[in-house]
DNA sequence: TAATTCTCAC
């Protein structure tokens, strides 16, 4: 991107407010928020104001690839907006609404969904998706039919995404029946269901034990030109790791391939953690070193997934190998990283290494998530401590 | 010529 616009600078061709929003975009989309927001200097340079793109652009950017606190600078950014004179529309609000969805906040997501219509606009189809995705994935189902309901009396129809939503939301609660009478209704609305119906579906169904129903969900997708795509593989992949058929799992895998299908990475950890958890590491390992032969790339969770398995085979030694497998090729641990040895340490008794582990997580910065505070507090627990205010870390290690 | 919604893996 960088390497075209300055041939572009080099060839005379005056960039436009345009190409800087694109520009921008592609920074956001590769996570370099720092980067695309400086752009705003840029276009001030070159004679140019950020228009409503730009910041929508940047707000997005936010939501979907910031880290903690994404949300307070989404909104940071939105208050510039409106500071610089620019009129939020739709788009602006959809991308805050999907935001704070995604970061589990659906009362911020609702207050941005009232205060865009006291501003006059009014909420779209891609509005109300927004927001019935969240409610649902929130467990909020009730609110989800009521605003279903809702938006067909201002007069919009329920696309497929609204079903998806929707069907999804009752998937999680395991009420298949109701999932399953959405999406015969998906026909009758002359709608035509699309690969993510299908795959929450079969997911769903062999998550509640109906392993049959799924497989049979997937040879209808066939049989309806709707083509099953990797995710239904994983899916099915998945489901058979799960019953501890891992060699059916892999036949299906050879059976994607036949079909022109590419395995990808979540094919690969899902088969790795399905030797892992019939304490068949070795083997997942071995999956591990066939990734780069057929040109999967593993990446964090593939060595976080090995090192669990290890560790809860007792194995810390090749846990920690894996570790440093995974550093070699150029990938930090992350916290899950730690929260998998933590655990396995704990399991073992080592508490004093556990400890070790916790403290060097704390000094490189990152931050202990609720399972890192479940297994400290599990731990207490075991020893006979009863664990203080919540949000507090205690030093595993004091308990020996 | 640019910006928004739905599924799966630690």
């Amino acid at each position: 991107m960088e390497y075209v616009f300055k041939e572009m600078i080099k060839r005379r061709i005056q960039p436009n407010l345009t190409t800087f929003n694109i520009f921008i975009n592609g920074l956001c989309k590769a996570g370099k928020l720092n980067k695309a927001e400086d752009v705003i200097e840029d276009i001030k340079a070159w004679g140019f104001s950020p228009n409503i793109v730009t910041y929508n652009t940047l707000i997005d950017g936010h939501c979907k690839k910031g880290s903690a606190g994404k949300m307070y600078r989404a909104d940071a950014i939105y208050k510039e907006m409106l500071a610089n004179k620019i009129c939020p529309n739709e788009i602006t609000f959809n991308t805050l609404i999907d935001g704070f969805c995604k970061d589990e906040n659906v009362l911020a997501a609702k207050k941005a969904f009232e205060e865009m219509q006291r501003q006059g606009i009014k909420p779209n189809l891609v509005t109300y998706n927004s927001l019935i995705n969240g409610l649902s994935n929130n467990g909020k189902l009730d609110e989800a039919i009521d605003l279903w309901d809702k938006m067909v009396d201002s007069g919009l129809k329920p696309n497929i995404v609204t079903y998806n939503a929707l069907i999804n939301g009752f998937c999680k609660k395991k009420m298949m029946k109701e999932a399953r009478k959405l999406f015969d209704d998906i026909d009758k609305q002359d709608l035509v269901p699309n690969a993510i119906t299908f795959n929450t579906l079969i997911d769903a169904y062999c998550k509640d034990g109906m392993m049959e129903e799924g497989f049979a969900l997937r040879n209808s997708m066939l049989y309806e030109g709707i083509f099953p795509n990797v995710s239904t593989y994983n899916c099915l992949i998945a489901c058979l790791c799960r019953n501890q058929k891992v060699r059916a799992a892999k036949e299906l895998l050879v059976e994607m391939e036949n079909y022109g299908l590419k395995a990808n990475t979540v094919t690969y950890n899902i088969l790795i953690d399905g030797w892992c958890k019939v304490n068949d590491s070795s083997k997942a390992e071995k999956l591990l070193g066939e990734m780069p032969n057929v040109g999967v790339k593993p990446n964090h969770v593939t060595y976080n997934t090995l090192m669990d398995g290890y560790c809860m085979e007792g194995n810390l030694k090749a846990a920690l190998k894996v570790r440093t497998r995974m550093e070699k090729e150029g990938k930090r641990a992350n916290v899950v990283t730690y929260n998998v040895l933590i655990k396995g340490f704990c399991k073992q008794g080592k508490l004093e290494d556990a400890n070790r582990l916790l403290n060097e997580m704390l000094e490189k910065g990152l931050n202990p998530n609720r399972t890192t505070y479940d297994i400290v507090r599990l731990e207490m627990l075991e020893k006979g401590f009863i664990p203080d205010i919540e949000g507090h870390l205690y030093n595993i290690s004091s308990m020996s």
